[in-house]
DNA sequence: AAGTGGTCTAGACCACCTC
DNA sequence: AGGTGGTCTAGACCACTTG
């Protein structure tokens, strides 16, 4: 096999994967050192330690210094989901959006949110239940804290005019981020809601975010019965 | 503010992200091109590149040639899910693992399948169904797909003594891959599987691979009523 | 046409880990 | 102690996109 003079880092890899892929080298089996698979390829050292790094990220092989790069026995599939803003999401599927505020109320957060949050007690904090529609139909029902000892300005805030989610995306910027995925059966009260029978099966996405260790919001939201999260890997 | 003589990547993309976070930068703003930070933070201007590349990667920058970098108005949150062999996940969790075969047979794939590999007609598959069990009690339940006319060495392999996903993983590595996440209620017959009562919310994971354009295999995946995918982002 | 990001090269030094 | 990957620097050229 012959190779230009210039190589991408992304040439490089594929070349790797497919001499992985080829079983030129198996699960276990030891590459070449960074330095001699860029003498073959003719290309700088830096390239094939991208296109490592790369497929590294990627978990199918795994590096170590002095000891060099192996294959991996047991990959680890690795998807990356998008989960946007849902206006956005609504309107980039053509639809039309509409926001609907069921209740928001300034409490002490139960012990169950706090501990998300990884602290003691939140003693104030605003819940937000709030249902998006897609084309007048229910599409997320979200049920949201905001911690107001790090975001005392949603105090003022006219949930009429913007959802919770969007203020805060613009506003407060957030540091670190947790997302749980499960399956929940839908009870009664939400169910109404929803527009969906009782006894449905939900897809629940929470998500928690925070500003360095500051909690910033919780939320829970319920998806359509036919939602699919969809990713790329 | 000063600086160390020699920057990580990491420090830079620490440094512009907590000037977004501080609102030296705000959304919809436009960066300082590369090279001005670079010289601002005395290091390379690839060092700015790097941190810069990972940030659009996270979703909260956009970049483009000659346009320069903004803030992007509606950042995307982005979470890496990894999905192990679930013999290898039981077994982290220090349980004990089994694998239960239900059924294996060889058939055509009817037109839903297909349609997930984008092809035409699969004229011969295995059609595997299986259990996977931790300490005693199901743990996954999967219905898959294996494409005999990519891999015809499937057909000799005895599924009383390795699952399906642990020979594929260790014998054909994919190059491209697609997972639907989604929920749905469990019918009669699964559920007694399951050892769950009919009508249960079960969250489903659906995995697509391809080696190249041809299909490697489809696997349906419901967890656990308990179970919750948890990411880091 | 010109400005911006994208990436390669060559060399250097460092950090971590086996050997 | 030495070998390996990790990453920075400085410079160059390229590719894309906008003015």
């Amino acid at each position: 096999m012959t190779f230009a003079d210039r190589q991408s880092w992304k040439d490089v890899r594929e070349e790797i994967r497919s001499r992985i892929l080829d079983s030129t080298y198996r699960p276990g089996d030891k590459l070449p050192r960074d330095h001699d698979l860029a003498l073959e390829l003719k290309c700088a050292r830096s390239t094939v330690q991208r296109a490592m790094s790369s497929l590294a990220d990627a978990g199918i092989i795994e590096r170590k210094r002095k000891g060099g790069t192996i294959i991996k026995l047991d990959p680890v599939t690795r998807a990356t989901i998008n989960i946007p803003i849902t206006k956005v999401e609504i309107e980039a599927r053509g639809l039309k959006y509409r926001h609907h505020l069921i209740t928001s109320a300034v409490t002490k957060a139960p012990l169950s949110i706090s501990a998300r949050f990884g602290i003691a007690d939140l003693n104030s904090a605003v819940r937000v239940k709030a249902l998006h529609m897609a084309a007048g139909r229910p599409y997320v029902l979200e049920d949201r804290w905001i911690s107001l000892e790090t975001v005392p300005e949603f105090r003022g805030v006219d949930l009429s005019n913007i959802s919770a989610n969007e203020w805060l995306v613009r506003n407060r910027p957030y540091s670190r981020c947790n997302v749980q995925i499960y399956a929940e059966l839908i009870m009664k009260k939400e169910a109404n809601l929803m527009e969906v029978p009782e006894g449905s099966a939900m897809l629940i996405l929470e998500r928690t975010t925070w500003i360095g260790d500051e909690p910033i919001t919780h939320v829970k939201a319920t998806h359509t019965v036919d939602y699919r999260l969809i990713t790329n890997g």
